[in-house]
DNA sequence: TGCTCCATGTAACACGTTACATGATTGC
DNA sequence: GCAATCATGTAACGTGTTACATGGAGCA
């Protein structure tokens, strides 16, 4: 039950719309905590009937129902509640592995094509971070601890998408060098 | 919608119980598709309804309701049809790297401790893939393309825990070097 | 006027989790 | 005989996904 807590921690470095912290989520916290929209504007009405935030119609509202929300005391302190807690290790699902152990015992399958789509992606993933990377926490600046923290977290994503990387080429190699094998299901 | 399809490439290594099922993946599938006993047996259901697998009591069932379930060829075809179709990319949930981010910008919590028994979890799973890889893979025997895909599967759960192992490794020296800097909310 | 986009939703459903139920077997 | 365990479930609920609805704004 953690995206409430993401959305207390966003809201909480910048108050917004749900739509704008749709979209932060989004551009930032989207590769290691993903939600849809829909799923954000009820976690909204749920936090604010709960009194961990409060809205109020958006300044650019006009007359449409745009509203910003910001985190009250109580939202503040439940956040610190949770961090407090122990969270389960990360969770990984990942389909393509169970395509491989198919791919080991089943002849008639080529799964090259969609390792090569998933480089292009995870190489532009990580060409994105870099320039990040590059732009945000050159070495000048990162010194003050808030810097140096999502340094750290952009680092995880970098880390992550370097290793899938080099995987998905050393797998290449595999599926290559073993193209011609006898493959048999007994 | 993966764990039908990972449900049905483990019963084509072998035919086996719902409970035995549910002990291999606990075992090895788990770390990249997690699932509970209940979802498996309620797969299980539906897949018999398919058609894709099919049931008898099992030879050790004795007066109990053990079954054994095997894959039919409806089932073997409609695992290939999905294997052939792209799939999503690998998706992480890590709540960590949520209280990472509320930790950057808020005082009075300490992650550290957290960070220092994933690091324990971390190296004790690295050390038991060590050991699977010296005992299953061990150079010589690593020559058949089964072999050699199985390998790269747990292969890719090391390079996990090492990047795992590494980054809590670096996020720890991160907190305990800015441990004293101010941190204020504006 | 009609078309598209923006922002906020609703409804229905599929997937995943938690707690518990049942009947048989095993060990003391 | 009794408790613990095994194997298979059921029920209730919470989370996540998909498809669609609404009413205003911007533009031709």
């Amino acid at each position: 039950m953690s995206l409430p807590h993401a959305l207390l921690t966003s809201l909480m470095e910048r108050s917004c719309s749900g739509i704008d912290l749709a979209r932060r989520f989004g551009k930032s916290i989207d590769y290691f905590w993903h939600a849809s929209h829909q799923q954000i504007y009820r976690e909204l009405g749920r936090m604010e009937q709960a009194g961990w935030i409060e809205s109020c119609p958006a300044p650019d509202a006009g007359r449409t129902r745009k509203r910003d929300y910001r985190v009250l005391a109580t939202g503040r302190s439940e956040l610190l509640r949770w961090i407090a807690e122990p969270a389960p290790l990360a969770d990984v699902r990942d389909a393509f592995l169970i395509k491989a152990r198919a791919a080991a015992i089943l002849d008639d399958c080529d799964l090259t094509v969609e390792l090569q789509d998933q480089l292009v992606i995870h190489r532009a993933r990580l060409a994105h971070y870099r320039e990040i990377e590059a732009r945000d926490f050159a070495a000048a600046k990162g010194r003050t601890r808030d810097s140096r923290i999502r340094h750290m977290i952009l680092k995880k994503g970098i880390l992550y998408e370097e290793g899938s990387i080099r995987w998905a080429e050393e797998m290449l190699a595999v599926l290559k060098e073993t193209a011609d094998d006898d493959v048999t299901i007994k």
